[in-house]
DNA sequence: CTTGACCTTACAGCTACTTTAAGGTTTAGG
DNA sequence: CCTAAACCTTAAAGTAGCTGTAAGGTCAAG
C-alpha cells in the first residue's frame, strides 16, 4: 500500500507520515522495489493511533511515550493513567484561560458602538493599562 | 529609557521587544549616543498595547492591524468591532474543542484501572478506531 | 582597572508541520 | 510509442512567536 492510501486510512497526510518517520516517531516503512514506501495493517494501526492521540491533544513527545507503552507487552497501566490524568488537568487549565480571554473579548466588543465613529472603546481599553504605569514609576 | 526598563513597564521582555522591532510590528526605537535604544512614554504605550492585545489572544498579524487602527485618527470603530467579534467567536470555538478533548481524556482515565496490570483500556481505546477501517476498505 | 551588568548584532533552536524544488515512476489516453 | 498527469522520492526552507547563544561594545561601582 502506497503512502497516499496509508494517509487516507490513518487520517494523516503523506508529508506528515514522512515527517513522523524522519523524527523517529514511527519505524521506517518497508520499501517496494521502486523505492516507494509500503504500508500494511500493522503500520496503519500505529499511524491511526498517533492520529487519534494527536487529536486528543497529546504532543509528539507524549505520543512517543504512548507508542512505546502501546508496543510494550510488559507495560503498566499506572504509567499510562498518570500520563492521561496530567494531560486532562492541563487541558482543564487551558480552558480556564481561554474562558477568561473570551470574557475579555466579549466585554471589548460590547464597549464599542459599531457606528463608524472614530472613537472606539476597544482601542482605548487595550491602550489603557499603561497610563497608570508611568505615574507610579520611578 | 533603556530597553530593560521599557520591558518592565510594558510587561514584555527585551528580546521580544527587539523581535517586534525586527518584524516591523513597532517602529524602530530612537537611539542614544552609545547606540542603545531609547524609549519614551509614546513607545511604552504602544508596547503595552501589544502586550495586552497578545494576552487577549490576538496574533501578531492581528496586533499589526489593531495597531494601525490605534495610530489612525480616521479609523472606524466598525472595523475594530468586527475584528474583536470574530476573534471572540474563534476563541469560543477553541473552547468547545478543548472541552470535547477534556471529556475524551477523562473518559480515558476512568477506563483505566490504575492497578499496575499490563491491560490498559486507554491504549486499546486509542488504537481502536482503525480496526473497522481495513474491513470496509479495498 | 577590573568585574559585572547592561547593551548591540546575527544567527540557531523550538513545535509540528507545510511548502517548495528538483527529480524518478507509473498509468491512462491518443 | 509518446506524452501528460498523478503519483513517488529527497532535502531544504518557510510558518508562528518567540527564546537562547555567541561574540562583542559600554557603563557604573569598588
Amino acid at each position: 500500500m502506497n503512502i497516499s492510501e496509508a494517509a487516507k486510512h490513518s487520517g494523516l497526510n503523506p508529508q506528515t507520515i514522512r515527517y513522523y518517520e524522519q523524527i523517529g516517531l514511527v519505524t521506517p516503512a518497508r520499501r517496494q522495489d521502486n523505492g516507494y514506501r509500503d504500508y500494511r495493517a500493522h503500520d496503519l494501526s500505529q499511524l491511526s493511533f498517533i492520529h487519534r492521540a494527536r487529536e486528543t491533544g497529546f504532543s509528539i513527545e507524549e505520543c512517543r511515550e504512548l507508542l512505546e507503552l502501546y508496543r510494550d507487552p510488559s507495560r503498566q497501566s499506572q504509567h499510562v493513567h498518570a500520563l492521561v490524568q496530567e494531560k486532562a488537568d492541563r487541558v482543564a487549565d487551558q480552558i480556564k484561560r481561554l474562558k477568561a480571554m473570551h470574557q475579555d473579548l466579549v466585554a471589548l466588543a460590547r464597549s464599542c458602538q459599531d457606528d463608524g465613529a472614530p472613537q472606539c472603546a476597544i482601542l482605548d481599553n487595550l491602550a489603557d493599562h499603561h497610563e497608570n504605569d508611568l505615574e507610579g514609576a520611578s
